[in-house]
DNA sequence: TAGATTGTTAATCGATTAACAATC
DNA sequence: TAGATTGTTAATCGATTAACAATC
């Protein structure tokens, strides 16, 4: 069971955050952004940015910076957020629930197509725009259909026999928001989103902090 | 404004997922877990598990591995997450609502007292048994209190103008939701969660992944 | 005892940062 | 033109991995 291993995992990372700002320079009817403008925004070198940025196949200009409205292409491209994805959300509780209704997702390329829950409450319900439809179901429904994404928010004890029927079902990227490590073949991704630990690096940040406030 | 360096951030960021098959081990009443099962678990070398173990200050045993208790303890306290702190939810939309009710939180420490906005129909209800106060009323309600967490769910477009609000008041660390890079005086620690980061990397994973297969 | 696992010391790897020539 | 900014090549830094003696 080898794992994919992304290169440039902290280049890559840092690209919605360069995009935000991009659109902004946009937004405010501007041709050309530097690396340096950027960098200043995010409290970051310009080089890292500029190196970043080149992983994207953006040619800049000396004393101009990047044409901003290639740049957003090629940074969409590079991320595939320039087409639309068709994307499920496996468990409709708080989370998944708040998840439906995060627009930025749309901006990015997600489109959440429906829902899937066990909760006979829920099944038949709209959520944030989103039909809720039987877990039951999933496979018949999903299977054939061109869904790449399902964002799983299920509890984590569930969490991998639902991924095995997503798997079964034809999903090729698992976006896991439980605690469960799964066990899925080669040819499907998934990534992890732990909140607990980016709390845990805010923690660690209190601490040191405090301890150097004497 | 230079920003706090925190070393072994990504040793620190693996410590929670190990926290949970640590204390799944307790659960299954064992008395020792080895760092090599924990690197099973989560597909990780058992060096890497080792060395980030090593920080918490946690000695093992040849043959046998880590006690169980004893490293829960470790952890826990290397953390921050031994003691409870008072933490409130500022934005009290879809996003805000679900962190409410993410259970975990309480397990690793954190308690949210309260939540904050400005919508007048959420204003006086209670979400998740968290009740939602005038976000007018922020600074003369938490200042002076032991509430060190604030965690920022609002627009972005709010979020400079909050943040300063919550510094005011007395927060020392703040866990960022929005997609504005806050301001803060030094002494006040700021991560920000960036869930499209995560997102860019599954989908650059999901190009490379479909490349592979011809 | 034999062998699994630890902790330490060293080697490797990859990401960040520095230096600087090229250029608009 | 002068100077800001790019892209490239090299140096540094920190994290991961390897090797291995110690040990229960």
């Amino acid at each position: 069971m080898a794992r994919l291993k992304i290169s440039f995992t902290p280049s890559i990372r840092r690209l919605p955050s360069y995009l935000h700002i991009i659109r902004n320079a946009q937004r405010n009817s501007q041709f050309y952004i530097s690396g340096t403008v950027i960098a200043q925004e995010l409290n970051l070198e310009p080089i890292q940015v500029r190196k970043d940025l080149a992983i994207t196949g953006i040619i800049g200009k000396p004393k101009k910076g990047y044409p901003v409205d290639a740049l957003i292409a090629a940074v969409e491209r590079y991320l595939g957020w320039d087409e639309m994805h068709d994307a499920i959300v496996v468990g409709a509780g708080n989370l998944g629930s708040a998840l439906m209704g995060y627009p930025e997702f749309r901006i990015h390329g997600l489109h959440i197509v429906a829902a899937f829950d066990t909760d006979p409450d829920k099944i038949g319900k709209k959520i944030h725009g989103v039909t809720v439809l039987n877990l039951a179901d999933l496979e018949s429904t999903i299977r054939g259909s061109k869904v790449d994404y399902a964002i799983l928010t299920v509890p984590s004890p569930q969490a991998q026999e639902t991924a095995d029927t997503l798997v079964r079902s034809g999903i090729r990227a698992i976006w896991n928001f439980t605690n469960a490590k799964l066990k899925v073949p080669d040819d499907v991704v998934v990534h992890r989103e732990d909140l607990s630990s980016g709390y845990a690096l805010l923690s660690v940040m209190l601490q040191t902090r405090k301890s150097q406030t004497p």
